[in-house]
DNA sequence: GGCTCATGTAAAAGCCGTTCACATGAGCTG
DNA sequence: CAGCTCATGTGAACGGCTTTTACATGAGCC
C-alpha cells in the first residue's frame, strides 16, 4: 500500500482512488443540480482527471448513477433497520419511526434519494440494484408483518404485504410531493413529518389498531393487545391532527 | 387563413403550425424515452424543420417542457373534475373515483405525467404552471371538503386540507411506485387500482367513515349520515382487501 | 532492472443546445 | 398589383457532453 500520495498536494499520473473520488463528486453534483443536471465530465473535472478517465471505472454515466443508487439503497436499508429497531419499544411506535426515517432520508440524503427514485434509471434492469431495493422494502414488509400479527381479534387480519405497500406509498408520496426541492415550498398546514404521521395513524386506526389512549368518544374498543398497542407514540390529544379548532 | 398547405405533401418555407407540431412531437418523444431523454433537436427533426426553428416558439427546451406540463395539469384537472362529478351519486363513491382517475391519468398519459411530476422542472418558478397545478389540486381539496362535512357526528371533524393532502400523497405514491414504467413490473399481490382503493377505504374508515355495508363485527356504528355514506362504492365483502384466506 | 497491465491522457467523432446573421414569403398598405 | 415589413425558418458556428481509440505512465512483480 503505497498510496499515501493522497497527502501530496499534486498527484502524479495515477490518481490512486479515482473510483471513490468520482462517486463522491457525483454525489455532491447530484445534490446540487439533480441527477438530470449531473454530468460525467464535471465529476471527472472535480476529481482532477481527464474526461475519459472515468471510463476505466464505470462503463458509462448510467453505471455511475446506478452505483450511487445502489449505495443509496444500502444506506436506506440501514436507516430503516435502525428505525425499526426490531419493533422496540412497541410495534406501533417503531412502525411510525420507520415512516419518519423514510422522510428523514429523503430530506437528509437528497442525492441518494434522487438517484434512487427520481433519476429515471431502470431499477429492474440491474439485478444488484433491484436486490438492494428489495432488501430495503423488506424492512417495511417485516415491520408490517409484525404489525399485522397484532390486529385486534374479531377483525379480519389485513395482509401484511398490502399494509407494507400502503405504508410505502404514503411515505413515498409525502416525500416526493412535500419533502423535497421546490415542492417543499408549497404552503402546508403542517410539516411533512406531521402529515405522514397523521396519515399513518389514521390508516392504522382504519385497520382497527388502537392508536391513542384517549377514552374514545364513540365505541367500546378494549385494548386487547397485551403489552402492545398502547405506546409512547405521541398521539396528541384531539386525534392524529391536533386540535380541531 | 391560408394554411391549407397542411394538405400539401411538401410544405414550403413556413411550416404554418410549428408550435403545435413541436408540442405533439415532444409529447410522443417523452412518452417513449422520458422527459430526460427527450431532445429539442429530435422534436424539430420530427416536425421537419431545422434545429433552430423551435427557438421561434419557445425560449428554450425547458419552456417547451413547461408548456407540456401546463397542458398536462389542465387535462389532469379536467379528468379529476369529471371523476368527481360534483360528488354524485354519493360523496364516498365519487371520492374513490377521483383516486382511480389519478391512476388512470398516470397510466394513460405517461408523457404528461412525466412532464408534470418527474421531469424535475421547477413548478413554482413558473406562475402559470403553479396556478394550473393548484387548480388541479383544488379538485381534490373540494372533494375532501365535502367529505369532511360528512364526518360522523361525535367524532372530531378532520381538517379537509389535511385529508386532501393525504389522498394526494397516497395517489401519487401508488402512481409513482407501482403504476408507471419499470416499477410497474414489480410483482404485486394486487393491481395498483385495487391497492389504492383499499388504501383510501382503510384511511376513510380510520376517520370514522362507514365504508361498507357489512354488519360490523365489533361496535355499534349507526349510519347517521342520511342518504350518504352507504354507497355503491363496491367494497367487496371481507373488507377493503378481499377475502383474508 | 525490466515487464506488464491497470490506469490515465489527448484527440476525435458525433450529438445537443443555443445564438446569430441571413432568407423567405404571408399579409398589410396604398 | 407593387412593395414593405415582420414573423418564421435556415445554415453555420460555438462550446459542451459522451464515448471511443490509440497512446503514455508508472506501480507492482519477477
Amino acid at each position: 500500500m503505497s498510496w499515501r500520495k493522497e497527502r501530496r498536494a499534486e498527484r502524479g499520473y495515477h490518481h490512486g482512488n479515482l473510483k471513490e473520488a468520482l462517486l463522491q463528486a457525483a454525489l455532491g453534483l447530484i445534490a446540487e443540480k439533480g441527477a438530470a443536471g449531473f454530468t460525467f465530465a464535471d465529476a471527472a473535472r472535480m476529481a482532477g482527471v481527464s474526461a475519459a478517465a472515468p471510463y476505466r471505472h464505470f462503463r458509462d454515466r448510467d453505471e455511475l448513477l446506478s452505483s450511487i443508487a445502489q449505495r443509496g439503497f444500502e444506506q436506506f436499508e440501514a436507516r430503516l433497520t435502525a428505525a425499526w429497531d426490531d419493533g422496540r419499544p412497541d410495534t406501533v411506535t417503531a412502525f411510525e419511526r420507520v415512516g419518519r426515517a423514510y422522510l428523514a432520508f429523503a430530506r437528509e440524503e437528497p442525492a441518494f434519494y434522487n438517484a434512487m427514485f427520481e433519476s429515471g434509471l431502470p431499477v429492474d434492469a440491474n439485478p444488484a440494484l433491484q436486490a438492494a431495493s428489495e432488501r430495503a422494502f423488506n424492512i417495511i414488509r417485516a415491520a408490517a408483518e409484525r404489525l399485522a400479527a397484532l390486529a385486534p381479534p374479531g377483525t379480519p387480519r389485513p395482509p401484511a404485504m398490502m399494509m407494507a405497500l400502503h405504508i410505502w406509498s404514503m411515505s413515498h408520496g409525502v416525500a416526493s410531493l412535500f419533502s423535497r426541492g421546490d415542492a417543499a415550498r408549497r404552503k402546508l398546514p403542517m410539516s411533512p413529518d406531521e402529515l405522514l404521521e397523521a396519515e399513518v395513524l389514521i390508516y392504522l386506526r382504519g385497520l382497527g389498531f388502537p392508536t391513542d389512549r384517549r377514552p374514545a368518544a364513540k365505541s367500546a374498543e378494549p385494548p386487547p393487545v397485551p403489552p402492545e398497542a398502547s405506546s409512547g407514540s405521541g398521539v396528541p390529544p384531539g386525534g392524529p391532527w391536533g386540535k380541531p379548532k
